[in-house]
DNA sequence: CTCTTATTGTGATTTTTTTCACATAATACA
DNA sequence: TGTATTATGTGAAAAAAATCACAATAAGAG
């Protein structure tokens, strides 16, 4: 299986929203309608759906569900991805009531957090539970994903405590850039340049 | 001034987080530590920075200072951008938390929603609106931006009012495609993408 | 004051991504 | 049954982005 962009991986997560909320009625769908839908060249919607495997059907589009499921598996949105919240405040809390987390696979855990008063609440169905606890479970659920939602000044700290125990993947809520080990990536959820680049298309 | 492309954006919003908040102590910075935290090409940096106009001293490397103020200019910080945001959910309520905003010249002036409990509170020193309100508030402060954080079901309805008083440009944190005119820009804020990408990354 | 070295700035090249263009073919309908 | 139409699938071309490679040169060591 041949490797994957994350230009087609934002594309095609797209493609499954749009089916499961936009277009859910139908029984099919053409390129052209999720190209327009997504200000798209229609092309590249059918090579990225070439991707998948999926094969559409002349002068009627593709299989909605066929198309749907396919993503899912290219994806891998059924595979289980087990994930750690540290940081139970604003930000961390609304995340763990995000419903649609599960149908993609994504499984948070628990919550951490360092403020005694946070510390044994639920959130969502999910415990908050002290960062002094997160090394030994880190290590006994063999934890590889954290979403870190502290504050800007915690979260280089709080980074390398969860890198030392295992960590692989930090979902970086935070605007900081963490030093992180080649072997740990980091992938940085900047609002603040999705806002910039929103403005920006006033170009087009 | 050359047009200058997201991805580009999106590389200088994360060196000015970076010089913002892990670096902040350096006078000098060099591109080859840029490019280290971030996990990018040297050159790269180099040529991104400038196209901000900011030439870097031998054997120094840049101005920290100077870098991260060119920055803000090129990108346009400073610029006053007035949002409202529909949806005075939990994601909604996190955002009008989110301090850095003011930053980055974004001004979120209230919140909306339909929910009478919770019309007239308010959250973060905001108030919270009835969604009834919304048109005439749009065209008298001539707003273009809005922040969608309601229930994916309630997204296109909300959209086409919004739209149909004049909005411009939606950011949208619900996980559905919206049904826009070519005019109206709408960036697709996909958590599920990100976490996919993320995950993507341990084929490099 | 000279030499070494680190770092910039950028042209050339390569790689990746997107768009273009069109042959192919299934469907609907007369 | 035949024909017009409307999609797909995909090679070729173009455009965009990233990497490579290296000359230029300022700083700092000695
Ligand atoms: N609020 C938003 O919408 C938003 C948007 C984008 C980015 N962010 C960023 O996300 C992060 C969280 O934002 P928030 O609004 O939820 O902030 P918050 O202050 O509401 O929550 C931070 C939580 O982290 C906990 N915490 C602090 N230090 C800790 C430590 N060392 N270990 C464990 N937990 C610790 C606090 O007790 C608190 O519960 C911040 O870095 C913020 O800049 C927030
Ligand atoms: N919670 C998260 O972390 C998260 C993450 C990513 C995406 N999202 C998406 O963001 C959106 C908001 O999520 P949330 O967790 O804040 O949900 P929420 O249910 O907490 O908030 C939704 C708010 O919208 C209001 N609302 C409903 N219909 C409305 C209408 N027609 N007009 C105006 N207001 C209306 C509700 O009263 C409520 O206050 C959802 O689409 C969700 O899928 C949420």
């Amino acid at each position: 299986m041949t490797a994957i962009s994350n230009k087609v991986i934002n594309r095609l997560t797209l493609y499954h929203c749009l089916l499961k909320y936009t277009c859910k009625g139908n029984s099919f769908i053409a390129s052209s309608k999720i190209a327009d839908l997504l200000d798209l060249d229609d092309s590249l919607v059918r090579k990225d759906i070439a991707l998948c495997g999926v094969l559409g059907h002349k002068k009627q589009g593709y299989v909605v569900a066929e198309l749907k499921k396919s993503i899912e598996q290219k994806l891998g949105f059924s595979d289980r991805k087990e994930v750690f919240i540290i940081g139970a405040g604003r930000l961390g809390t609304a995340l763990i009531h995000y419903a649609d987390f599960k149908d993609y696979g994504i499984d948070i855990l628990a919550l951490f957090d360092n403020n005694p008063n946070k510390i044994g609440k639920e959130e969502g169905g999910k415990r908050i539970i002290s960062l002094e606890k997160l090394p030994n479970l880190i290590s006994r659920i063999n934890i590889k994903n954290i979403i870190l939602t502290v504050p800007p000044y915690a979260a280089q700290e709080v980074t390398d405590y969860a890198v030392k125990y295992g960590v692989r993947f930090i979902w970086n809520f935070t605007p900081t850039v963490l030093k992180v080990p080649k072997s740990v990536t980091v992938y940085n959820e900047n609002v603040i340049s999705s806002f910039m680049q929103m403005q920006n298309s006033k170009n087009k």
